[in-house]
DNA sequence: CCATATAATCGTAAATCTACGATTCACTGT
DNA sequence: ACAGTGAATCGTAGATTTACGATTATATGG
């Protein structure tokens, strides 16, 4: 019996960027990561675990999370590795997830039940 | 052995308070349903299930968690149950996605490894 | 070469999410 | 009172996420 497929794929494309776009924001911990690295501007790995109270394995995890999905890369430096964001794709996810809320604002006032 | 203990709590508020927004709409079905209700003003549960491919029962659990963040509200009406868009929240939500964009994008240009 | 340090990867466990069918509940209309 | 309809809830199964410790890989420094 097989369910729980994936029906992502059966939205508009527009829908399942924006997803995209929320899920890998959809933890304070990669937020605070992003934020700490733009702070920061230089940002090895290793600052970021001494700050955030998680795990060094969890923490490279999260950061994969984040070049996988293109917001942040890193370049092996010798020891450390530098972090640094990439602001093109931050951009585009801003904009991704501003045209949902900007959409739906377009539409207030339009309620039903009152 | 007790592991993945919940640890968002450890993270700012603000984090947290945007990682749930994120999570509401990490999914194209909970965007997609948030723009049907706020396009056609009344929105009852059938049209969505008509609208979307999902079944009944996946659509009605998209809502409660929809319900539960607070971004629509739904009063029984008879046979049919009408939601609404609760704009306050999806303004508040608006707001704690766009900080995280703007504290980030207020740091552009102080990139390191380059 | 060897000890050390940094960070990725692996293995794992628990929790949560996605999805569906079946059932239940509540209200209509007859 | 009873059949029918719309929607929530329940039970479930599988996938994914979160998290950690242990291990591995690579580079530096003596």
């Amino acid at each position: 019996m097989v369910m729980a497929f994936n029906k992502k794929a059966e939205f508009s494309k527009k829908d399942q960027k924006a997803a995209e776009v929320a899920k890998v924001l959809s933890h304070p911990a990669r937020i605070a990561i992003l934020k700490t690295i733009a702070k920061r501007g230089v940002c090895v790995c290793g600052e970021i675990v001494a700050i955030l109270p998680l795990a060094q394995s969890t923490i490279s995890n999260h950061l994969k999370e984040l070049l996988d999905a293109g917001l942040i890369s890193g370049e092996l430096d010798g020891l450390n590795c530098c972090y640094c964001i990439n602001w093109a794709a931050i951009k585009k996810s801003h904009k991704a997830i501003l045209d949902v809320f900007l959409e739906l604002e377009n539409r207030e006032g339009m309620d039903c039940c009152k």
